[in-house]
DNA sequence: TGTACATCAGTGAACGCGCGTTCACTGATGTAC
DNA sequence: TGTACATCAGTGAACGCGCGTTCACTGATGTAC
């Protein structure tokens, strides 16, 4: 390799950082490839040396995504307190104003569905993140933990959605503080 | 008018079923005018006469799909029953493949905040969907009411999208099950 | 009633634009000897 | 160690395409007399 290995992984890295960050605050279709290799301080060149095609980013920074949100929780404490900061967090005006570093689901809820190799990845994350959330959070009755976590996630993100589809800030933050009881 | 009002007024209806129809079913950026115009049998020309522009189409679909909602909620009994069969109509795998006739919020949500003109539309929807069902449908304690059918909404409009964002058939059938509960 | 005219929704070619993607070229880097 | 060469990420112009929008024209309809 003429340029070190390290060097191009810290530039995919980049790339996938300034692709989940722009996707996740204004949509798939709406942010250019052009725009999120100057985002990473390049020209729209070479981005074809790192993903096959933009197609191949979306489902490839989804996964990214995925991992800040796993990171997340793994930093939570593992304790009733631990559960209702992160939902209070998540169900926060700052997270609301703030998609780009927020939740996935939420931030491209629709149009996850459209692309069948985002929907794959969007798939595994969700069926790991129920896992990650099941376990880590206390939840009364064992076998009760799945459901639990599977209705908490369903209020939370429809909530946070319903919060940002919303141009009235009295109602947008009704919604969330319902949500949060 | 060399054309008979009411002629003018069906068309006019007619794009905006097509339009809410597609938008919901594949999203504001992946429906063109002109496909729009060909679903109602017209060529994309006259779209002009009838809307000033796009922006302008989408937050009309969206006033048009809202009174569909409307209808469906003033058409079930105002009983325990009525909203029972509501919610599970709303949750059923028969909604969830069918995101065309189906719920506004789910299938635009992440769209929807983007576009100012569609946002301020999307919030009076909201607002009056709120009222509507809060005193349509009985929700023990009247001070109760407003909170339960924010949380209602907030769960019900998540499950189904998280629903349609996954590619396996039984996690998506769960995740409607347990919300439905 | 019949005829010439005015209207205007509909037609479809054309426009400018931005996009995803390609490609000939550049030039800095590492390698061979 | 020094020099000529090979490599390959980066550059930026160019491509084809589909989109939203415009517009000169058509032709069916209703109106005036």
């Amino acid at each position: 390799m003429r340029y070190p290995a390290a060097e191009t992984a810290e530039k995919h890295r980049r790339i996938l950082d300034a692709a989940s960050r722009l996707f996740r605050r204004r949509g798939f279709g709406d942010v250019s490839v052009a725009e999120i290799m100057q985002a990473t301080g390049l020209t729209h060149g070479p981005f074809y040396n790192h993903f096959p095609s933009k197609q191949a980013l979306m489902a490839e920074a989804i996964g990214h995504a995925s991992a800040q949100t796993f990171g997340r929780i793994a930093n939570a404490a593992p304790s009733e307190a631990g559960k209702a900061a992160y939902l209070e967090a998540y169900l926060s005006t700052a997270h609301r104003d703030d998609p780009g570093d927020g939740c996935l689901m939420a931030a491209l809820a629709s149009e996850i569905g459209r692309e069948p190799a985002v929907k794959a990845v969007m798939t595994t994350h969700l069926k790991a993140l129920i896992d990650k959330m099941a376990e880590h959070f206390p939840w009364g009755p064992k076998r009760e933990a799945r459901g639990e976590t599977i209705r908490a996630l369903a209020s939370t993100v429809g909530a946070l959605i319903l919060a940002r589809a919303v141009d009235d800030e009295e109602l947008s933050q009704e919604i969330l503080r319902e949500a949060a009881r």
